[in-house]
DNA sequence: GCTGAATGTGGACGCTGTTCACATTCGGTG
DNA sequence: CACCGAATGTGAACAGCGTCCACATTCAGC
């Protein structure tokens, strides 16, 4: 009874740090999250962390898939929200579109948390088959699932639908990465947005294999 | 007089700085180059860069300097082997591809210094206009020119000529940035190599808005 | 109500960046 | 050649970080 206000004791920590470490990795990204500074914000001392991470790398990887969760709602809550009164090819040829900007729009809105969903250590060695939990993986499946969805509508050709996820993925991903740490991180706004648009129509053209006159 | 035989005085210190830093980035990335370490390794104490650098940021954005110089030394050495007995168009588009593929191998084979390339600091206020050193955008131009040339060459359309180098850029550096630190990591490096021409083959379809016939 | 497991505490160590006062070395000027 | 100021390197110190140790507290089940 070293106080009679206990600031905290046996409650559920874990997610207090967690929660406290999402909110560092929110502006200051990854290198933010620390061990001392989470357990501060937690009012416990610094060594009780290790009673539910084994080191900072596991409290920061725990963040981290908050973060790629947030990612996730993100582009799936854009997606949901394409118009219903489009043909089945448009219907997916705008989901496509829809996966990129949110992907991109998340990254500049939530810098932090973009920098900590995609931080990862090299310490993690694969431990048997790369198998990812199912609601991160959900936007990389929504993506497959509208490139099936193309295919099935007639906009793209089935020997084209190979690898096209990667070449989408890399081309929103590597602008997100531009746009928030890259050159272009110093255009006003309303260019970046430009760039977006462009670099998102360039991919879909790209697994296209043809370009899409402007509706 | 503390030792007769002095390990290190007033020599081109900084220069051996970021020789150690660049040696200690190429294995373990930006977060690796410590300013103990260098001058551990430069037989000196810690204090004397402080002669040299500002702080650690500085001395780590040197080192970046040297990282995006080796990256681009890689992409124009790539491009300049181009057989020469091709058509201008074909010899335009082979640049391009390229430059995607050295920059994409570039970040494999150097993992630490592609890191270290890309690591930027958000104090970077921008001091005016954005105007990077000449050797630096080295490549950039040369994709620039590229583009231009296969306007030129009749490979490219000139209406869909503007902002293409934003779409390749996103395309590779994206590719890169997921075959080192997302999941095609630990795909086998022969999978690498083809999801890298198959993302590759799709920017320049991207930005052509045709595909090309494979040759 | 007691006992063992789970959880949180306090202190310590080595590492880092950084600062201060001090020592050394170099280059130019008399 | 001697000197003196500027440039450069040294040593000790401080705070903050991750991490380990032994110890205290709290909880949960018999």
């Amino acid at each position: 009874m070293t106080s009679p206000l206990r600031a905290y004791h046996h409650g559920h920590l874990r997610h207090a740090l967690i929660s406290e470490g999402l909110q560092l990795a929110r502006t200051g990204g990854p290198a933010a999250v620390t061990l001392r500074e989470a357990t501060r914000a937690a009012g416990v001392s610094p060594n009780a962390a290790y009673r539910h991470f084994a080191d900072r790398d596991t409290l920061v990887r725990a963040v981290a898939r908050e973060a790629q969760l947030a990612l996730a709602a993100a582009i799936t809550a854009r997606v949901e929200a394409t118009p219903p009164d489009l043909s089945p090819a448009d219907a997916a040829i705008e989901r496509l579109r829809r996966v990129g900007l949110a992907y991109i729009d998340f990254a500049r809105a939530e810098r932090g948390w973009f920098e900590t969903a995609f931080f990862t250590q090299d310490t993690h060695a694969n431990d048997g088959i790369v198998t990812l939990d199912d609601e991160i993986v959900a936007p990389f499946r929504l993506l497959m699932d509208t490139l099936d969805a193309m295919v099935d509508a007639g906009a793209l050709s089935p020997e084209r639908r190979p690898y096209a996820e990667w070449a989408c993925w890399s081309a929103v991903h590597g602008f997100a990465d531009i746009a928030v740490h890259g050159p272009v991180r110093w255009q006003p706004a309303s260019v970046i947005d430009a760039l977006a648009a462009s670099v998102v129509e360039s991919a879909i053209t790209g697994v296209r294999g043809t370009s899409t006159p402007p509706s």
